[in-house]
DNA sequence: TCACTGGGGTATAACGATAAACCTCAGCCG
DNA sequence: CGGCTGAGGTTTATCGTTATACCCCAGTGA
């Protein structure tokens, strides 16, 4: 495996000048620059990112820690990072949090985190504790949740207008039972937490009595869970007229379950998601959901990292992502009128 | 950010002791162990892995590249692979092959191949001679079609009997006009080709007659594509009474398309998927799919990958996995009469 | 007493690249 | 003719680890 050495020597010069035609360094003749690159070619040279990143603590490649690789809002991020990257002559590198209890400490070690310029992080499902682990000299970008240390760059989902937004259009459209399904209040601002927190508040403004026991929790968010859950919920408790599924994964799990139970939607029971998946235009009836516009969260984190790559002592940026209602066909088409 | 050598002055030792110990190698007394380990702790030292693989080659890391990070396919085999990678101390980080017409190379580039002890390449939409620019002394695995390199080891899936049984199955339950979704002639031995020819024979063999103008071929495998070219195509053709998708995703829009050109399935058109994602369990009717037996290609890629590392001059392996047919409600239960 | 062994450790030289300082010479000015 | 300048390179000193050779000393057997 040829070095930098190995050219210098084919092409006659000293290992520095081969360095400064890879990097396009201004002190190289022309002709030299044109032998170096041949040569290079020639050899099938290739650098050694390890070598470079060791020296010069760069290596163009970017960190997107996620929790979990099978779930599609995942994919759908970092396919969208991942061009947002290439534009600029980086590349993105995805791993995974919480494949085992051991797992998720060590995919946030400096070790791992170092073998980056900067790291995106999604915090989903990690704590406040296993984020203030990390040294704040290394460039973190936190994404998703509300309750993290601040000296971190962070975007945050919009998370309790978004479930409002949610319940909101149910509730307009003549829903008066709606089950939260994958709710819960973990005791701090977590995802769970505030989504719940946004379906209460939608209730409350409308002046609609909030039931506890509408909340139906979830140990993961998986479809299959989902779905046995509501088709068991819906076998008790025939009023209710309404699901907001905490995620659009969820949502379909649901969609399952209520066609388990006989129902049909959206005529017999509403449903929203939140995400809005690629998934949700190709359910039948099309999920109506939430969309945490990943594309601003993607331009804004790129943006931070690169601030911060910049300049480590900047003062870092809580910034929060709109959210918006997108409305298909689990959700009825007009306005319903009140239940008599 | 303290490195070996700060950990060495604490402890009072040379920074060779506190690599021994830190690598568990033998020749280290057991207090001197624990008072390293302690200043360890203490300094918040952690090792820096660009410096270790400069030096030893080993990170410990493995590579998983794939086309695409938002197709399921990929984040179900992702998350399989960081399971088995992880109960051996290894952890996996995912790149993405075909962002851009530039990145693609690059991905591929031994520049970051190198960053990782061996990478596992899902070839799907490579060509021969992207993969074959490989340095053949590098630890990969292919994944996927049939027609790679030799010199490598390769898993593929068994995408003519596949695809074979997937269409006598539409065949066995009646069906006469089985339109193959995503199919073509690619001129070489692709995944589109393979699933094509599966589909032909299948046909042949039951002296049913090959329409060519019955492959309904799509630039990509997404659900759109799927949904506009179905509905186009039922609208000209109401005699089609099944659709063999190429993916499972693909069927996810062939089941829209249908949907949308008012017809019902399994009674007006049956479906047959391939990759079995967990989706196709929550579709309605769910879908009838070739299930590519991901878990069994996880395990031997693993361990050819692992035989590869321990000794790079092992005969290379060429497997192929079992696939099967699972039946669900997009194809028809029990047997049908043929048609009259 | 001496060579020998082995446990516990240290000193030194890389791995491959780059930052920073330095060198060399032609051309030019005063 | 001496000194200055700038283009085009080269030399040197690392970056943080680890492989390798080596050292020291206590105990052992002869």
């Amino acid at each position: 495996m040829p070095t930098m050495s190995d050219v210098a020597r084919a092409a006659g010069v000293s290992v520095m000048t081969v360095s400064n035609v890879l990097n396009g360094k201004p002190r190289v003749g022309a002709e030299t620059r044109l032998r170096v690159l041949e040569v290079v070619d020639e050899l099938g040279y290739e650098i050694n990112l390890s070598a470079r990143r060791l020296r010069s603590g760069r290596t163009g490649a970017i960190g997107l820690v996620v929790p979990r690789f099978d779930h599609p809002y995942f994919g759908d991020l970092a396919a969208r990072l991942s061009s947002a990257l290439a534009s600029t002559g980086r590349h993105l590198a995805v791993e995974q949090s919480d494949a085992s209890k051991e797992g998720e400490l060590a995919a946030l070690s400096l070790a791992r985190l170092q073998t980056y310029d900067g790291v995106i992080l999604s915090v989903v499902g990690l704590g406040y504790d296993d984020i203030d682990r990390i040294r704040p000299s290394f460039p973190v970008v936190l994404l998703g949740e509300q309750h993290m240390p601040p000296r971190f760059d962070q975007i945050h989902i919009d998370n309790i207008t978004g479930a409002r937004l949610a319940t909101e259009h149910l509730l307009d459209r003549g829903a008066r039972r709606i089950v939260m399904v994958g709710g819960g209040d973990e005791g701090h601002a977590s995802m769970v937490t505030l989504r719940t927190r946004g379906w209460e508040l939608a209730q409350q403004e409308r002046g609609v009595p909030v039931d506890d026991a509408a909340v139906l929790p979830l140990d993961r968010f998986e479809m299959s869970s989902a779905r046995i859950a509501v088709r068991a919920l819906l076998a008790r408790d025939p009023s209710i007229d309404a699901f907001f599924a905490i995620t659009d994964q969820v949502a379909m799990g649901v969609l399952a379950g209520i066609h388990d139970a006989g129902l049909r939607v959206p005529d017999d029971v509403q449903v929203v998601g939140f995400d809005n998946l690629a998934l949700g235009e190709f359910t039948m009836p099309g999920l109506t959901t939430i969309d945490p516009s990943n594309a601003w969260i993607v331009e804004n984190a790129v943006a931070a990292l690169d601030r911060r790559i910049a300049d480590r002592d900047s003062a870092p940026q809580h910034l929060v992502s709109p959210v918006h209602l997108v409305e298909r066909g689990t959700s009825r088409a007009s306005r319903a009128a009140p239940s008599p």
